[in-house]
DNA sequence: TGACCGCGTCTTTTT
DNA sequence: GACGCGGTCA
């Protein structure tokens, strides 16, 4: 056996690759090779004899998964390799539950309905109650939804629980629990799952089954998890289970790096890892092999801050390397032609390509002022988020035909093709349907297959339309037995008029769309020929389990090298950048003003900071802007409180003079530059008169500043005031700080007693005055 | 039924 | 600024 290998690594990560008798944790520092780890421990299983489809290795993404796969197999061979049940929760446990069909009540060819699905279902499900949607927010209830799901609460219990109702209660949503047993319903009629559901039903399946789940437990005997502090509970009971019999499981995450508590993440599942296996070995990656040491040492001063943790002493042993440059500028404007500039020198100084180069921020919206800029510089990028391939409308409406063939009863795909191209069947013909399929507890499909039979209230010629509509779709489940799915794609497009409806018009956003339908065939190509190549099934409906788990990540091209790479913090995770620009680090906007409602949440945002610094090896900017046009209107803003969290012995800092100066000159990197006017946006030409905005003061909190120029601060409210005292159903007693209106929101600051200061909107929060 | 317009709302991150 | 919704008109 060559074992060779192993001298690759260091001690520490030797050790948590040879420990294979027990439970493990690797807790693996930014840059420390924990992805090493991972593909070397498996790579050793193997080498042992131990048979690939035993080893379980789940990853966060469908990237990191195909990339660890690859690069076992350059190590152990593509034979060895490939049967190795490797994927993310989601991928993995779809294709279990399509094994073990029937006993969850979904087919084999369930559906997965993706955000959007979930959310216009929910909207249904709300109209038809009747319900306001201005109370019963679509996206509120999906989340309310989502966050019962990955906490395995079923509707029953949901609508059981006192403590649930009680919160829904006072938040003026009690009818939650219905519009989650509906929406339930409909997806099992549907045979749709949405991503949630992919956990709570996996967890259901073993709960209810326990020869399958001991099946599952014996059949693989080492479990490797990837990135385990981003694990939601429901996850985290999955793996616990199927780690039972043998308890070869081996976790890996560092849990400064858990950014997705906003998804159900519990940083308590690596955090009290030690307590669930308590024969656990802990190994520490604490050698940075990514960063010089500034950025590292400057990333640990940051988390510092934080009180949760793990403490470990992470440390780099490659060069000191430049100080983190912090610039400040007059607006966001600015700010993309300060990067700009910056990445363009690097050019001309030969020092690095623009693939080493990226540029992070906290939302999407951000992109937009950057690329910008960016593009009158002429520097090629590629944004990676936003709207991603698979949500393009007419991507969408393509996988919809495709759904409906594969599963007539899915509601949603059903709902959005089924007047795509325009065939006369409009809202209320549509309405029509889903109200009598309401009535006949049937699913619209069933409907159209049989109008009469429903007692369907449409006229003749309406009721001709549908039957054409069902014959296109019955047409190509027919053939969706012979053909394999490029095949069938292909067909689809052409017979529906998809393109053709494009062809007319050659304005260069349909000219886009024909590509991207074009590149959507390419990608069903490719699927059908690599899974001939492996003698795996090619059909439509296996097409259809795997694309509706892929993300935008997943879509690298060749043409997208040598490009500056845009994203934000989150998407970066697990990269890593020769240099790194970090914009938009103001407050309210990072640390997110709409997240931050408790130290837990600010930890989480101070986290993701620690997670943008660290991906950069050799350069890091940080920028801010003074204001920033946002949600239709300007906006002052201070610095972010996280900037004063690193040591300033790292960085260097805007000269004090600019950070408070009055005029419009800015701070940038190259002096030399003529400062180009301000931009503001609609009728904002003449600045408030007052500059005390600029001085950083705290409580550090935007000020918004409404198009007439007028500055807006605390407010009066009749009913609460400062200092009263008041009472909350969920937080307990404390002390107003302040009122103040963000927007047109009405909010209270309320330091609760033992609680720490909140931010509540004061027409949800219900509060008690008690004196 | 479908195209178009204007208004109001909502703006975080993603498998 | 962008999008979705509701209303209006052909």
């Amino acid at each position: 056996m060559d074992l060779a290998f192993l001298n690759e690594l260091n001690d520490s990560q030797r050790k948590a690759v040879e420990y294979t008798d027990g439970a493990s944790l690797v807790i693996a520092g930014a840059g420390s090779g924990k992805t090493r780890v991972l593909t070397y421990k498996i790579a050793f299983l193997l080498k042992q004899g131990i048979p690939a489809s035993s080893i379980l290795a789940l990853t966060f993404t469908n990237k990191a998964a195909r990339e660890m796969k690859k690069r076992i197999a350059e190590m152990v061979g593509d034979k060895t390799a490939r049967y190795l049940w490797m994927g993310t929760f989601h991928s993995i446990f779809s294709r279990i539950l399509r094994a073990e069909e029937g006993k969850t009540g979904f087919t084999r060819n369930f559906t997965v309905y993706d955000s959007s699905d979930s959310n216009s279902l929910i909207k249904s499900i709300i109209k038809e109650l009747k319900l306001d949607d201005k109370v019963y927010k679509p996206g509120l209830v999906h989340s309310r939804i989502s966050t019962a799901k990955n906490n395995l609460i079923t509707p029953a219990a949901y609508s059981a629980n006192s403590d649930l109702q009680k919160a829904d209660f006072n938040s003026r949503i009690p009818l939650i629990k219905d519009i989650y047993t509906i929406y339930c319903n409909r997806c099992k009629q549907a045979d749709a799952m949405d991503f949630d559901d992919l956990l709570l039903q996996t967890n259901l399946l073993f709960r209810n089954n326990f020869d399958v789940l001991e099946k599952y437990q014996r059949f693989f005997s080492y479990i490797l998890v990837d990135e385990y502090q981003d694990t939601n509970f429901a996850q985290y009971l999955i793996v616990k289970k199927l780690a039972e019999l043998h308890e070869r499981i081996c976790v890996v995450g560092d849990d400064a790096q858990s950014i997705y508590s906003f998804r159900g993440a519990n940083i308590d599942n690596i955090l009290q890892f030690r307590n669930t296996y308590k024969n656990a070995q802990v190994f520490k990656l604490e050698q940075n092999y990514r960063s010089t040491q500034t950025i590292v040492n400057a990333a640990n001063s940051l988390i510092d801050k934080n009180e949760k943790q793990i403490r470990k002493n992470v440390f780099s042993e490659k060069e000191v390397g430049n100080l983190i440059k912090v610039s400040c500028t007059i607006n966001d404007y600015e700010e993309g032609n300060l990067v700009a500039r910056e990445i363009t020198n690097f050019r001309v100084k030969d020092k690095f390509s623009y693939q080493q180069v990226a540029i992070l921020y906290r939302t999407n919206a951000q992109s937009r002022v950057i690329e910008e800029a960016l593009r009158k510089e002429l520097i090629p990028y590629r944004i990676y988020g936003g709207l991603s391939f698979y949500q393009r409308k007419e991507i969408k409406d393509v996988i919809a035909y495709c759904r409906l063939v594969c599963n007539p009863h899915d509601e949603e795909a059903l709902k959005r093709i089924i007047n795509v191209p325009a065939r006369g069947i409009g809202d209320t013909t549509v309405n029509k349907i889903l109200d009598c399929a309401k009535t006949h507890s049937t699913t619209p499909w069933m409907v159209i297959s049989d109008v009469l039979g429903h007692n369907l209230p449409v006229n003749a010629g309406t009721a001709t339309k549908l039957a054409n509509f069902k014959t296109i779709i019955d047409n190509f489940s027919l053939l969706s037995d012979t053909l394999n799915a490029y095949e069938l794609v292909e067909t689809i497009i052409k017979a529906t008029g998809i393109l053709s409806e494009t062809y007319t018009d050659t304005s260069a956003e349909n000219i886009s769309r024909q590509e991207n339908i074009q590149e959507l065939l390419k990608a069903v190509h490719e699927f059908c020929e690599n899974k001939e190549k492996n003698g795996e099934q090619n059909s439509l409906s296996d097409f259809l389990s795997e694309v509706s788990l892929l993300t935008d990540q997943d879509t690298d091209k060749d043409s997208d090298k040598n490009k500056v790479t845009m994203m934000t913090v989150h998407a970066a995770k697990g990269l890593e950048f020769k240099v790194v620009f970090i914009v938009g680090m103001e407050e309210d906007l990072f640390p997110s003003s709409y997240n931050v409602t408790s130290e837990r949440d600010l930890e989480e945002e101070r986290r993701l900071f620690y997670v943008a610094i660290t991906r950069a090896e050799e350069l890091c900017y940080i920028s801010y802007a003074q204001s920033r046009f946002r949600n239709g209107s300007t906006n002052f803003s201070n610095p972010s409180r996280f900037i004063d969290d690193i040591n300033p012995e790292y960085l260097i800092m805007p000269e004090k003079e600019n950070y408070q100066r009055k005029t419009n000159r800015f701070d940038n990197w190259d002096d030399d530059i003529e400062v180009e006017r301000m931009k503001f946006g609609n009728g904002f030409g003449s600045r408030p008169s007052r500059n005390e905005t600029f001085i950083p003061q705290q409580p550090k909190r935007m000020v918004k500043i409404e198009n007439s120029g007028k500055e807006r601060k605390e407010i009066q409210n009749g009913q609460f005031k400062p200092d009263q005292k008041v009472k909350h159903s969920i937080f307990g007693t404390g002390k107003i700080v302040s009122i103040y209106l963000d927007g047109a929101n009405e909010k209270a600051e309320i330091d609760f007693d033992g609680k720490g200061k909140k931010t509540l909107l004061l027409k949800f929060a219900k509060l008690e005055i008690i004196e």
